[in-house]
Formats: structure tokens, sequence, C-alpha cells
RNA sequence: GUGGGUAUAGCGUAGUUGGUUAACGCGUCAGUUUGUGGCACUGAAGACCGUGGGUUCGAAUCCCACUACCCACCCCA
């Protein structure tokens, strides 16, 4: 027989067990942060028509030109695995006909984002985005209160020392002239340029800036500033939310370096940076997208979101050693002599779990002894031990498997209440059975 | 797509002048202990030393190729 090996694709992940309490906190972290908002979760399928990311997203991007898994589905259109949250999000509130419902909309969603990349620390092919957007309103107080989220659901998952750097890309018509002006000063260095920032020269001179290469940093150390052409609306929109933020008292630096590579971004954009989780530091990206209802067909109305990846909270979570919920231990183990004993249990544990208890019991068929060292291994609060005797006596005794204390329990109807008390007592003290006594 | 690093049991590791049966810790299972776990002791299972070639009487160890993973560039969350 042939053996097997099949391993999981490059770029994937298995989340364990062991490691999906950390999950579950963030997860939880991030919807009821969002949800103290006012964002309702929203949740769009996960592979969409093609166009629609050539579209928002644009076609001159990384994102779009070589990252996407695109299939075809038995000779009909086109499909894309998302690569992002915000277009799937955009087209459902269109096509649902949310633009007509009371505006702002906000909503949020965690979902799997695919995009076919080399995988490193905090990049994968499949990972996981928290994201939120806000749609239907212009005002800077809504950049701002967006920005408060995300910091927030930092805070709360307990990462501590991200720095905010914001920025504006301007709008069309005042883009337009800093483009304009851009490759006039860098079509100067020609020569010296790395080769893809000659071709970003022609396609989007904006992401010379961003290049790490020193010598096209060095270069772009110089040149124009976005800020220094912003039309009179955007230079506007942009010192109120830099007033609003003050007021906030949320720390920011203002980073004219900073560009989306997402082409539907306009006027705000912002990231947090983290330093310490790798050379993938920003753990949170975001801005505004005035135009992009529009483009996909909706009346024209601004909006505004960000995304967070999860494996990037992840990892820098871990590295400011926040707390994670732990999972739920066993709150009784029931050890069993013999097969009567055995049936005992079974039924007991059937009516423990119906009161919600964590309940365990041997399906395995081990020795007394080796029940017990079971019951310690997998951290239960109580074990009880039942065999011959206690059936006819109709005591079982419950023990205590951290002071070791033991407690005599009559096997009948009572015996659910009376667990319940040794179980709260356990958890909150005594004081907390006075009111029931 | 371009670099660099790594590859020995489930996990973490030791193992170079090439030399029997590949070692240790943790974990797993069992026993010491057929009415009570943690500690301790004893034992067991588990690795064709990433894959394929080559050198050699002999390769985990030396050489070549490949693959996988990690890190970085790029890009982005």
């Amino acid at each position: 027989m042939a053996e097997l090996n099949i391993k999981r694709p490059k770029g994937t992940q298995d989340i364990t067990p062991k490691e999906v309490n950390k999950w579950q906190t963030i997860e939880g972290v991030c919807k009821s942060a969002a949800e103290d908002y006012g964002f309702s979760e929203i949740r769009t399928p996960t592979f969409e028509d093609t166009k629609l990311f050539v579209r928002s997203v644009g076609d001159a991007t990384d994102v779009v030109q070589k990252e996407m898994y695109t299939v075809t589905s038995k000779g009909d259109s086109e499909f894309t695995l998302k690569p992002e949250g915000t277009a799937g999000v955009i087209r459902a509130v269109i096509e649902n006909g949310m633009l007509n419902e009371a505006f702002p909309q906000k909503l949020f969603y965690i979902t799997q984002c695919f995009r076919h990349e080399k995988p490193q620390a905090g990049r994968l092919r499949e990972f996981h985005q928290f994201g939120c957007e806000m749609i239907g309103t212009k005002s800077p107080v809504a950049d701002a209160d967006l920005i408060m989220l995300a910091a927030d659901v930092l805070e709360r998952i307990g990462i501590t020392g991200t720095k905010l750097n914001i920025n504006s890309i301007g709008c069309p018509s005042c883009r337009a002239e800093y483009t304009k002006a851009l490759r006039k000063y860098f079509s100067k260095y020609t020569d010296t340029l790395c080769e893809t920032c000659i071709s970003r020269l022609e396609k989007n001179p904006m992401r010379i800036l961003d290049c790490k290469s020193p010598v096209c940093s060095g270069i772009a150390k110089d040149a124009p500033v976005i800020l220094d052409y912003l039309c009179d609306e955007c230079k506007e929109h942009f010192d109120k939310l830099k007033s609003i933020l003050d007021a906030m008292g949320i720390e920011y630096s203002v980073n004219p370096r900073i560009v989306r590579g997402l082409d539907y971004y306009t006027k705000t954009v912002f990231e947090f940076i983290c330093d310490n989780i790798g050379a993938q530091a920003t753990v949170c990206g975001g801005g505004r997208y005035d135009g992009l209802v529009q483009d996909l067909g909706g009346a024209d109305t601004p909006a505004l979101g960000f995304a967070m990846g999860i494996e990037r909270l992840l990892i820098a979570a871990k590295q400011c050693n926040a707390e994670f919920i732990e999972h739920l231990n066993c709150d009784i183990y029931l050890a069993s002599i013999g097969e009567d004993a055995l049936l005992k249990t079974a039924q007991l544990a059937r009516d423990l779990r119906g009161a919600g208890f964590v309940a365990e019991y041997d399906i395995v068929g081990r020795s007394l002894n080796a029940q017990m060292k079971y019951a310690n291994k997998i951290n239960a609060k109580f074990s009880a031990v039942i065999g011959y005797d206690d059936i006819k006596k109709g005591v079982v005794r419950v023990k205590n498997m951290e002071t070791g204390e033991i407690d005599n329990l009559s096997l009948d109807d009572s015996f659910l209440d009376r667990f319940s008390d040794v179980l709260t007592s356990y958890v909150f003290g005594d004081e907390f059975l006075l009111d029931k006594d």
C-alpha cells in the first residue's frame, strides 16, 4: 500500500486546541469592542466575482496582479477567494439595499482572506482579518472615531507599544496634481532608482515613497510631500482629524510616506505599527475610500474602514504577555469500578452535562488508578469514585482535586443540587451559598 | 519571483578525525497501587536521522541534487 504523506498547503496553518483559546480571546475582544461602538457583524461569501476585486483593489496592484487565488467554476464566471474584506462588504451593502437604511452603516467582520504570497513571519496565504467599515459619513469625526475603535481593540487585547501613523493621500483631484509633481521629481533620477521603482514611476509614483531600497528612500527623502498638494477640502479634513485626535488624547505621528497599497483609498490613511513582531509590523491598516461605493455601482457615498491581521495581533499579544481566556476545565470526573458502576457514571454524567456541568467518565476502560491519573491530567476540579458498595449505600464520595477534601453526597435526585453547591463554593467561596440555605 | 538559514521519535534537543543495537528531557501508555490523582521508581511504545543519488569495507556524520519549513526582500493585515 502506498504511503500517503499529505501535508497542509504552504502558507496555511492548523489551529490546535492548545492555540484555539487565544483565537477565541482575540475574536471575542474584537467582536465586543466593535459592538460597543455600534457596529454589527456582516458575513459575505468566501469567494466573489473576480471583477469585484479588480475593480476595487485595483488592477495595477500586486494583490490583483499576482496574489489572487482565481478559479473558474464549471466554465462559468471567474471567481476569486477574497484577498481582503472591504470589497465584499461594500458589494453586499449595495446589493442588499443597505444604502437606503440609516446612515452611517457600521459593519464589522472576522473572516479568512487568501493571497498567494511567499509565507514568512506574520504573513500567510490563508490569513484572518478583523475589519470594520463605516459607510455614509464624510465627517473627519468618523475617521477619528474609527481610529479610536482600532486603538481600543489593541488596548483591550493587551497589545502595548504600538505606534499610530496617519497621512492623507488626498482626493482624486489633488492627488493628480501631486502625482504629476512626483513624476517630475523622480524622473530626474531614472538612472539611479531601482528597477521596480522605474516601473512605479509610470503606474503609481506614490509607491516609490514606500520603497525600502536605501537608494530610492534616499531620493524619496527630498521628494514633494502630498500634504503640500492637498486641495482645500482635503486639507481641512486632515487638519480637523488631527485636532480631534489631539482632543481625544490619541497619540499619532503624521507620516507622509505611508501609502496604502490598495487603490480605493482616499484622504485619510492610517496604520498601527508594532515593532517587535518581525518584518510584517503593520498590525492594523485602514483609511477612507470615498469613491468605492460609487465605483461598485452604488450611489455616491463616502466610507472608511480598517482591517487588522489576526495572526499579527496574536504574535503581538504574545510579545506583550497578554492574558488569554482558559479553556473550560472538567468540573467532575466520574471514576468507576466495575460494569454496573460504569453505567451509573454514564447516567450521572448525562445528568450533570444536562445541568451545564462539564462531566467526564471512563470511556477507555482504565483501571481506577489510571482513571484518577487521567482526572488529574485533564485538570478536573472534582472527582468521584463509584463502585458496587456506593450504589448499594446510595452515597458517593466527591473529592476536591486541589485540596484532597472529600464530601459525601447522596446518590439520589438531590445529587445535582448538592454538587452544584459544592462547585459554587469551590469557584466563588462559601459566602455565595448563604442565600440558598 | 530573489536571497539567507534549518532539517535526528508527538514536542524540544545531543550526537564531526566516518565505526556495532542512534542518546537525553518532556509528553504518551502501563506497572509498583482491584477504593482514589499529583511525587517517586520500573518498564513499554514511538525515528528506515527530510528525499534521492554518490564516496567508502562502513554514512545521521563527507559530497551533489531535490524537497519542505523558517527568516528576509517585495507586498500587505
